[in-house]
DNA sequence: CACTAAACGAGACGGTACGTCGAGTCTTGGA
DNA sequence: TCCAAGACTCGACGTACCGTCTCGTTTAGTG
């Protein structure tokens, strides 16, 4: 009280036992390995719980639902990103981030993603979570690059930046839910050229 | 088949009692009014069965799952799809395909779409199905389209012609299933002369 | 339809699928071994269910609760009761009648009765059943031989029938429930001629 | 010991910090108020440990069970008993002793003591506790009383006295137990004298 | 007076059983 | 043989307590 000092601070901390992140990892981790095996859907919580070792209400004490801890399971996985960083050239590095892209989402990966878009189809709650925490995260470099090149005249600048994104990830995303043409390399390869024509370009 | 006798009236017809037309008919509507107000996920074939007054094990007999009921009830509803027609142009059509498109996916019937192809994820024989008797319907037009404007010169005839496609609907579905963005007007107006540039110009 | 007979009756029989008497039978049957073997209250539905071959819900349709199922178990068992049936004399009947029940109660039954009256003390839906359906069918044959040993002068014409069956059972039931004493031979011995005493004799 | 005791208090004590008697009460109190409102069954450890503002940990330091805490707060809430001493004549004495007993199990205190019994059932270490702490308690008084009348005469001397406490106390539990008859006092005039008939004549 | 060690409140932990729900199958009587 | 009805087995759901543990804090007695 004296000089107004932080005095006895007193703690922030919330009183009883402190939850144990041991069990949050294996949590996490028990899920991603099932996710790894079998589809979003088929998994349980109570195959989690015994998978990690865990009460179920251990799980429910973290996470409101089933959805949202694969999304924090996926996202644990996900989040080695590597950036390539080749910032001299804008329509460059936009391929580059494009083929980056489209190798992602192949395989195991694509899957997942695709199964946690289906999931947000019948749970708004997911979605929301997805879009933030993913999707953004990976179109906002794009976003960057679009915005740039605008600025350099690479890019019309009559574009606007939501519908150039769609332009460039909607074949991708769309190709990889549909699932009626694979991500393979002959896209991988055609795409981004076709796409960076429509960016260029002004609109007569 | 021992002695023979065809005897009795030949018979094609199956015995017993036929399926009635009326059950059919009941479950079908009673599935579309369900999708009406709830969303697939929860729909349930005990649900069905009830608004429908019909057993579960007639719906089981005339469906596999509850996938494919809903396939075919959300097929009947959009059976009445309207082709506006008019062949002088192939950019013209192709424009008016891709408006009619995305005015069809606005509203309730998109949202069923995305939940459909959201089930799909968990699922390889609904979004076989769905990709079989909705989304070829839908893009078949399209496709003959671009075949005919790259007959004729108006679209790049080194450009495939799946990719074209992609390139046409993935932004739509794009919105729709990640609903990042509206499907607007502004998109709907935007949309169709950015994409077409991408058709028309041969890449350098 | 010809002579205008009952004709349709419409049956008042529920339509749908009927109960299964063997799903009933197994869950009654699982929940009496089960009760050989184990004490009421660590018995659980879904072990019942699970020896049974039988799914929860269909316990739950035919049971309320726990206790009402291991009642009617118990039930069954006891139904074979044999009456010895001697009734030149009623108060060589009524000592007949207390040393089969101490008999009875003695061993694994008396454990269950014990067991079901305890766990009637937290449920008086519970101790409802078991004095209806079991404690009364025990205890009338005794009070009709009252009835009848005050008409023919045996047993005082003055005291209250209700009094004299707390007179004979209550000691037997204080034992089987307090577990102070055995109910042992000798018990078996004593306790009817001394409790006859009271019967007969009037209160000076 | 008193004036030179042992030098340096001898330590016989533990070090830490002692046990609070005051949580002790505490769990106590807030046990014995929970008695007063709902079935010993549905307490929880949980609910008393948040009702006496106390770790669920510092119940388990000084009772092993929820029936032995149960046990303790009963016993806390009867230790008020008034002996009405009158020890001129066995029988009255008897008499006086067995109204009290009616008169104590009458209302919520017979209904706890049923309860606990009830528990006992399905826990042999409480109807021990029961037995050696309260019932025991509650009978020796008598014993002492029917040992003195045989003594002296005024009950038959070959009767056994544990057979007599049966005798006696046997119908009240019963009633207190099954509840087939209420524990009023037609009942607590009737039986006394009823019961002391066979207590004082000799088996012909 | 500071140190030590146990008890304290709180509440998270791994479990177990709960009672409910939906899926897909089976079994009635009637059409 | 199909129909409506609904009971069937199965298994996941999310919740409630159990009895134990792990925190940070408090409190007595010792050094």
């Amino acid at each position: 009280m004296a000089s107004g000092e932080a005095e006895k601070v007193s703690q922030n901390r919330k009183p009883g036992r402190p939850r144990s992140e041991q069990a949050h990892q294996a949590i996490l981790c028990a899920t991603a390995e099932l996710m790894e095996t079998m589809p979003v859907r088929t998994i349980t919580i109570g195959g989690i719980a015994k998978a990690a070792g865990v009460g179920k209400p251990t799980i429910y004490r973290w996470w409101d639902s089933k959805c949202a801890l694969v999304m924090d399971a996926f996202l644990e996985r996900m989040g080695s990103q590597k950036q390539s960083g080749r910032p001299n050239n804008t329509i460059e590095a936009l391929t580059d981030q494009l083929n980056q892209t489209i190798a992602q989402l192949r395989g195991r990966d694509g899957k997942i993603v695709a199964e946690i878009i289906g999931e947000g189809q019948s749970d708004a709650h997911v979605l929301d979570e997805f879009r933030q925490r993913f999707f953004n995260l990976l179109q906002n470099p794009a976003r960057t690059l679009i915005q740039q090149g605008k600025d350099d005249g690479q890019i019309d600048q009559s574009l606007d930046t939501d519908l150039a994104l769609d332009l460039i990830f909607g074949p991708i995303y769309y190709r990889l839910l549909v699932g009626h043409q694979p991500l393979d390399d002959s896209f991988s390869r055609a795409l981004p050229d076709r796409v960076l024509i429509a960016l260029q370009a002004p609109v007569p």
